[in-house]
DNA sequence: TCAATCACG
DNA sequence: ACGTACGTGATTGAG
């Protein structure tokens, strides 16, 4: 097919194909929020075309938005009023994808009163006409008509990368016509899509079985005769129709415009801002395949690369001797060292950078007590320290008793303030972000290796760090975020960390005895009822017990992508039916206990008796820690079996653990935000049981009067509102029918018009930002906020909403934690933090300082910022967790 | 590796 | 009509 000795001619019908990326990949967004799904298939298409097609030359075809109107189908004023206009994240994204194309060196055609297929069909006829060889790349069969010895049509197929040619034995095969009997087809049937009228009452199956025995509308109107009465009626007053149907239908190929054939694509392809955009929209994984079929260098990938990142001179210090007389100046600092164990004890490579010059140092060889003497000695730390996660940094110091930096900046952690979206916040991944440096894979280096090539890291480190700044100018709430909470936090998490928890080893294998015993006669009760053993974890197989050989009901059972799902909400619905529900349920709880932390914690307790967690600060979008390796933050508390698990975790002899819980944070938190009056007003009165009073309230009666299922539905509507709960999920989550939770929620709604009016204006700001943000301006970016996918959009804007409250939380919380740990450490109190859980920071104080630690911290928590709304904080004391 | 489930706020 | 409450992490079964 492809001549050789030919030129060869793709023309794209941009929006068609555009469209199918779009749809493919609803969710699909760049770090900045911009979305990208459109732009995604349209490049993953061009790939394989240019692979596949090898063209000398490439056009895209678009139409021209609202001039859309043809002007020999003027008469039908309402052109393409049947098609649903184009959401707002498919216009955003037209532009860039111009700016794709410009960069491919692709000619871009639209033209007033041409569509894009009068376009293709007029370059089509241009190309025939100097013997080139000509490929269409459509998802629309109206382009059936052109195709010719010289014109092909390839098709997009399901998926993204799979164009197919089109053949007009396949055609036939499927629509029972030729492709040149295309055109008469959509004379006699029409096309709403297009409001093309075709013959009233004929519709694909008539007007193909008339084809099939007359081969063309003029035949069928010489033989009106021969067809079936009823439906001659039908052709004869449609006669007209059908011709101007016909006409209508016809892709004109007279449109003024021309391709100048002696340039060759390939030489218009402008490599670098190629890569640019690439980079730009995030398509990671585009970037080596664009580069291999484009032949594109390295020095290619980032524009004067080469150029722009300073590589310093190496210096490599692997004896004591030589690194004895290391003095470093300079005041601004790049540092990066790697360690080989997970507590951040062992040091095994430090390198840092300060002006041309990087100092690598083979920790290995030289030995980790000389090095931290060195360390100590050489006054590095009280510099301006620059690095990626200095959180490990700390960890090594305070566990060495080395004097930590106290200016510095972690560039995970600002890179994550200002573009929470990047996927792999790796340093290479980072690296390639911000740089398009691909040749940083840490991982792949051993020590030597990595020392070798030190000066690469620094000088990615170090430009990545002024691609932030240069970021932060301007942006004063971003900065204010990082000088006051982020960067103070970091050596505040490394302390918590380093303190870790003591946990009793004793108390919890007593406790796995029973539960042992607990698991062996569930198990046993379940097959019995059962009548067969089978995997109780297994949610396919108690599916198949509980609704296929037990026969239990499936009436309101949600389903999940595998089947009916077995999810504690659904087995509550079902309890009452068969004994063996309450006892899975049951089953389920003991054996969570007994996986998740009754076998887990254990190995994880140090020498010491300590566990220690990993807190994270560049997780969670909405600015909160998260905690691994455990997760000390979803210790069970809720049942009476779970909270034994917390009561393994205890303080050390002659010490106490406090706890201090901001009392219903959230609540207070939106009232302050929605500026809700009343809602202020009752916390500022220091009101004891909230959820009562608002089922007072709803209800109309006496607060003495609420009843528990009163006060469990205010309870309810009290947090789910703030998360966007509709009336649907107050059913779920309470008795109510789904017309009480209904009238609940309106009745709660008359009663705090100014919450619901701020939740509104989030929305509202949401969708023109792109971003919703905290009080303090810590911004989440919501790609899909205007998405045309209901689903998406919908829970874009739930989680818009949540942002600000729940995120205004966090920012709180980190302000407290680095005063409290500020005050206790110089009012030299023999105490300190271990967790913090949202809502609550965890202390462990020597016993006669209890009281006095208590009442500092609760006031600098509920005085942390200055709110209209009041905070209060819970202070209790116990010797362990689950006392608390 | 993903889906389902469940622990926490 | 859509599907139905936000934010996390760990474990398990199954393909």
């Amino acid at each position: 097919m492809n001549n050789e000795n030919k030129s060869t001619l793709v023309i794209i019908d941009g929006k068609s194909v555009f469209y199918r990326g779009y749809y493919a990949m609803p969710n699909l967004s760049n770090k900045e929020g911009l979305p990208t799904g459109g732009i995604y298939g349209f490049s993953v298409m061009a790939l394989e075309v240019i692979k596949r097609l090898k063209p000398n030359h490439v056009a895209v075809a678009w139409d021209k938005p609202k001039t859309n109107i043809r002007r020999r189908r003027q008469m039908y004023s309402d052109y393409k009023a049947n098609r649903k206009p184009a959401p707002d994240d498919f216009y955003q994204q037209v532009p860039y994808l111009m700016e794709l194309i410009d960069a491919l060196g692709w000619h871009m055609f639209e033209l007033d009163d041409y569509e894009a297929d009068d376009i293709m069909g007029s370059l089509a006829l241009k190309a025939s006409n100097e013997h080139i060889n000509t490929y269409l790349v459509t998802s629309d069969l109206d382009m059936l008509q052109l195709i010719s010895p010289t014109v092909h049509v390839y098709v997009l197929k399901q998926g993204l990368s799979h164009i197919e040619q089109f053949s007009p034995e396949s055609f036939e095969k499927k629509y029972g016509i030729r492709t040149d009997q295309y055109l008469d087809l959509k004379a006699l049937k029409g096309d709403s899509s297009d409001n093309i009228p075709g013959v009233a009452g004929i519709g694909e199956k008539t007007a193909t079985e008339l084809l099939q025995k007359f081969d063309n509308i003029d035949n069928i109107y010489e033989n009106l005769a021969l067809i079936n009465p009823r439906i001659s009626k039908k052709l004869t007053d449609g006669k007209d129709m059908a011709y101007l149907s016909k006409e209508l239908a016809r892709i004109w190929i007279d449109a003024p415009i021309t391709i100048d054939f002696k340039i060759e694509n390939h030489d218009k392809v402008d490599k670098p801002r190629l890569m640019e955009l690439l980079s730009q929209f995030d398509f990671r994984s585009l970037i080596k395949p664009v580069s291999d079929l484009f032949n594109i260098e390295k020095s290619d990938t980032y524009k004067g690369f080469e150029n722009d990142l300073d590589l310093p001179h190496t210096n490599i210090f692997n004896r004591k001797a030589d690194l004895k007389d290391l003095k470093i100046d300079g005041n601004v600092l790049t540092i990066f060292y790697r360690f080989s164990d997970k507590n951040f004890k062992n040091m095994t490579v430090f390198m840092v950078k300060s002006n041309d010059q990087v100092f690598a140092i083979d920790i290995k060889s030289i030995g980790l007590s000389y090095f931290i003497e060195w360390l100590e000695k050489s006054n590095i730390l009280n510099k301006k320290i620059t690095g990626y996660d200095l959180k490990k940094l700390f960890n090594f110091c305070y566990h060495n008793g080395v004097t930590p930096p106290s200016d510095f900046h972690d560039i995970l952690v600002s890179s994550f303030l200002l573009f929470p979206l990047i996927k792999d916040q790796s340093l290479a991944g980072l690296a390639e972000h911000y740089i398009n440096y691909q040749k940083l894979s840490l991982n792949e280096l051993d020590d030597q290796e990595l020392i070798q090539n030190s000066n690469q890291v620094v000088a990615v480190i170090h430009k990545i760090y002024d691609l932030i700044l240069e970021e932060l100018q301007g942006q004063s709430s971003l900065i204010n975020i990082l000088d006051r909470m982020d960067f103070p936090l970091i050596p505040v998490l490394a302390k918590m960390e380093n303190s870790g928890m003591l946990v009793d080893i004793d108390f919890l294998s007593e406790f796995n005895k029973q539960i042992d015993f607990m698991i062996t006669s569930l198990s046993n009760e379940i097959f019995s009822l059962a009548g067969k053993e089978f995997n109780i974890s297994s949610p396919s197989q108690l599916s198949d017990i509980l609704f296929n050989q037990l026969n239990i009901s499936t009436n309101g059972i949600k389903k999940n992508k595998t089947g009916f799902s077995t999810d504690s909400n659904q087995l509550e619905k079902i309890i009452e039916k068969n004994p063996i529900v309450a006892y899975i349920v049951q089953y389920r709880e003991v054996v969570k206990i007994q996986n998740t932390y009754l076998n887990t914690l254990p190995t994880l307790v140090d020498e010491s008796g300590l566990i220690h967690t990993t807190f994270n600060q560049t997780i969670a979008q909405t600015g909160r820690l998260s905690s691994t390796d455990p997760n000390l933050q979803n210790i069970p508390t809720r049942t009476e079996l779970g909270r034994n698990i917390r009561k393994a975790f205890v303080a050390h002899e002659g010490y106490k653990l406090i706890s201090a819980d901001y009392s219903q944070f959230e609540l207070r938190i939106a009232a302050d935000l929605a500026k809700d009056v009343d809602l202020i007003n009752l916390f500022n009165q220091d009101v004891t049981d909230i959820h009562t009073l608002t089922a007072a309230q709803i209800y109309g009666c006496k607060p003495d009067e609420v009843t528990k299922d009163m006060r469990r539905a205010a309870k309810a509507i009290n947090f789910g509102i703030l998360y966007g709960m509709s009336g649907h999920g107050l059913s779920e989550a309470t008795s109510m029918t789904l017309k009480e939770s209904g009238e609940f929620i309106e009745k709660y709604k008359s009663l705090h018009r100014p919450l619901f009016d701020y939740m509104d204006e989030i929305v509202e700001t949401t969708k023109k930002n792109g971003y919703a943000a905290t009080k303090f301006g810590r911004k989440r970016p919501f790609p899909n906020i205007n998405s045309s996918n209901f689903m998406l959009r919908e829970s874009s804007k739930r989680a818009a909403i949540n942002m600000p409250i729940q995120g205004t939380e966090a920012d709180l919380m980190k302000l407290a934690l680095i005063k409290i740990n500020n005050v206790l450490e110089s009012e030299k109190y023999d105490a300190k933090l271990i967790l913090q859980i949202h809502d609550s920071v965890l202390i462990e104080c020597r016993e006669d300082q209890v009281n006095k630690v208590g009442l500092i911290v609760k006031d600098i928590m509920e005085q942390i910022s200055d709110l209209e709304v009041r905070l209060k904080v819970d202070i209790e004391v116990a010797s362990n967790w689950g006392e608390l």
